[in-house]
DNA sequence: TGATTATATAAGCTAGAGCTGATACTGTTC
DNA sequence: GAACAGTATCAGCTCTAGCTTATATAATCA
């Protein structure tokens, strides 16, 4: 499942539309309009973007009258965090001791991540 | 250019390099080698993706004779990392005041990311 | 119930990513 | 310097992601 959101996260409206809901729930419409704004793109497309974090457990989504509201999912985020652990002590030599402590701590309490590929 | 990253992290065979380079500098060869183990794609193949991981900032590469050692460049992914701080609020509510001391000294410490969409 | 609003799906097009087989380049060795 | 090993590039193909226009579906309101 993280191969899935690793491609979500290839797309910039995909990313953008989960910045937006990083601030918390928004409808179809409200994303569309944003969207459209920066990036020129009709309600049929966000609705295809929407589609595929939906389908990628990136995006959850709860009907309100005749809208929907759409949430971000945020463990599956976590996953693409989880596999950067293996690079961040490149990036952080000098972390401390605690640092490390809580970084080790959180990774242990969770599952080891799909680390291998496969085939095309 | 932090676009850049996500999209090599989108394909599975450029996702499995920076995991073989993360224990250390690999030979073109020996990556080709796991690789085609792996995935069952030809030298060629490797070969594009060791330039895009190159050219996206996400590799280095530095001449030994006839081999060629390729190297993660951890930067690139950090920006990764960054982009994920605006979840993380989410992913670990019960985070406690130490570890969120440490993330936000973490977040302060560098520039602001790239976060904005663009024209497609 | 008919009109309206909000959202999703369908059909069809296009650009580009990623593959292969063939070949070029570069450094080493005899 | 010829042959070879290691790696990169080229030409050409195919398949798919993402777009648009048009249309279907579903909830609401008059």
């Amino acid at each position: 499942m993280t191969a899935l959101t690793f491609d979500v996260l290839a797309d910039p409206v995909r990313r953008r539309i989960l910045e937006l809901l990083a601030d918390g729930e928004l409808t179809s419409g409200a994303i569309c309009e944003v969207i459209h704004g920066e990036f020129g793109i009709t309600q049929p497309a966000v609705s295809a973007a929407l589609r595929v974090l939906r389908e990628a457990g990136c995006a959850t989504v709860r009907p309100e009258g005749t809208r929907r509201l759409y949430a971000v999912a945020p463990e599956s985020l976590r996953e693409v965090d989880d596999w950067l652990d293996r690079f961040r002590a490149q990036w952080s030599p000098r972390l401390d001791a605690l640092a490390t402590e809580v970084a080790r701590g959180r990774r242990a309490r969770r599952p080891p991540s799909d680390t291998q590929g496969g085939q095309r």
